[in-house]
DNA sequence: TGCCATGCGATAGATTTTCTACTGTAAGAT
DNA sequence: ATCTTACAGTAGAAAATCTATCGCATGGCA
């Protein structure tokens, strides 16, 4: 038996194989495949070569199968296709999971990453509820959330840091070369500063400017982080936001930071579950994603009490 | 049919997995497969990352098949047995052939080194014809000869040089230890001369002694070259031999060379094959063997004609 | 309790396999 | 004669696989 295993062909080979058979033609059989013509020659070849026979006769624009290829296939295929339904019979029905975050995380990060995700894991039907309220686990069928806070967020549930709250200010660089760079506390008073439900500015600068600033003359507020990540995007003034929100508009150029100041509260963003999830597989899975895409691999624990 | 099949996982993992559960121990299986256990570990990792489950519990010492593991293997297996089946069907019958060498040639040379030929052939049947006598391709059904003498051996035969006969005196050590070392043609006198068929001995001690050498008192005669090297080996005393015949034995120690002289006679060994072999196959492939063993790579053809 | 053995996990780098882009050849079609 | 189709073959690039090593957890033994 081990002996019979072992002697197996290039299975690779044995694939490509199997295409050209269905196809009668190497460049039909590479598309199928998603490779080259050439790929598929040489599959083809070394298969013969380590059997020691021709599987197909070469015709001018044709193919034929050899008598030895023809008979060859047909166990060849019935393989594959137990391969195919055993893997296929190990799938699970979807799995739902609701997840609950709020709509700046939704927004600048958790949506522009959700190809990833679901390509990730297919089998997991996502449901997304972005909203400022905080849902219940129990009561709102959530199963997963990305919290703002610290812990302990409730009894019964686990929580896992996700990132960091790191607040700092950013601006269009169209903006600040329309305006002019920014040195002291009184060059603020040439900007306007986009605000939101945090009310970060004044301690931020504070610390950016201990030695004072003038209060700037033209504020704009917003209910939602986001809102105000856009506006600042779209020249309308300078934002404060946590770092990772704005890692991409950061490394893309539509915004730059205004100085190297970093205001950190106290509250972070975390992964918050049940103990006792009810889809045990699915919240694994994510929450695994949700770590690994944050760039941390493993979470620091905080055990909630 | 194109989808399922392309939705295989991947099979060099398959395989890898499929052996593990028969041992249910990395380091095991990583032994069967030829490979480590850190490659094994990645091919299983990667598979359950693949599949999105697991197949085994890992416990100390100690790996369990999960049930999902359980049930996807049987399948596996079957498909790679169907796999290893039907490739044993194409495998040609065991093929045979005859080959016909002198008994020296097969006893020195060809006979250490036959587990190397059968290991790289293990499908040809061989029957060793050793004899003195000249066996015809047609009447006697050989397929191959290694034949000593020089071209053309005959009619619609090839013949390639297999290595050039380069004559050497030999003696076991021990003998040169007990009766003293050979300076002159004088010191002859106190050595046993081992002959064989050949008779080359007269002509060697003019080239060695031009200055002339003292008959020896005492001399053996064998009908076979592979009888006086093993009289010589066991001390018996002195033989004359094709270098190539015993470079097993000078490199072990068992013989050492006497004089540098060397008689070149112009008969070397050959291997020769009718033009038109009854099993072309398997003549081509013990052809390549022979040259290759010989250290040679590519023989020199010398036409017949 | 300390030490050793066993056995999987993980990783950086080495090696092998697979693939690509390209050229060549042969045949068919216009 | 020219173009199209289709496989053959090859050098080099890219991807997959493997190796050697270290780490961690557990069990066994003196």
């Amino acid at each position: 038996m081990a002996d019979s295993i072992r002697r197996l062909p290039s299975l690779n080979a044995l694939r490509v194989f199997e295409v050209v058979t269905r196809h009668l033609n190497f460049r039909l059989a590479a598309e199928e495949l998603g490779v080259t013509q050439g790929a598929v020659a040489q599959q083809v070849r070394g298969l013969e070569a380590e059997l020691g026979l021709k599987l197909f006769e070469r015709h001018p624009r044709t193919l034929a199968l050899t008598e030895a290829g023809r008979s060859y296939v047909a166990n060849i295929r019935r393989a594959f296709e137990l391969i195919s339904e055993a893997t296929e019979m190990l799938r699970p029905e979807p799995q739902h999971l609701t997840i609950s975050v709020t709509p700046t995380f939704a927004s600048k990060w958790l949506i522009p990453r959700l190809p990833d995700l679901t390509a990730s894991h297919p089998n997991i039907d996502l449901r997304i509820v972005a909203s400022d309220r905080i849902f219940n686990f129990q009561t709102d069928a959530v199963d997963l959330a990305v919290r703002y806070g610290r812990p302990p967020f409730g009894p019964g549930l686990n929580a896992d840091l996700l990132f960091e709250q790191v607040v700092v200010a950013v601006g269009s660089p169209l903006l600040i070369e329309k305006l002019g760079r920014l040195e002291e506390g009184i060059d603020l008073m040439r900007y306007p500063l986009l605000h939101d439900a945090h009310n970060f500015w004044p301690q931020f600068l504070d610390r950016a400017f201990p030695q004072g600033a003038l209060a700037p003359t033209k504020n704009i507020r917003f209910n939602q982080t986001s809102l105000a990540i856009e506006a600042a995007i779209a020249g309308q003034g300078l934002a404060l936001t946590s770092l990772f929100f704005v890692e991409d508009d950061l490394a893309s150029g539509r915004l730059v930071r205004l100085f190297a100041t970093e205001l950190r509260v106290g509250s972070d963003f975390y992964i918050v579950s049940p103990r006792k999830p009810r889809h045990a597989g699915s919240v694994a899975a994510v929450r695994a994603w949700l770590a690994l895409a944050a760039g941390q691999g493993t979470c620091a624990t905080a055990p909630t009490r």
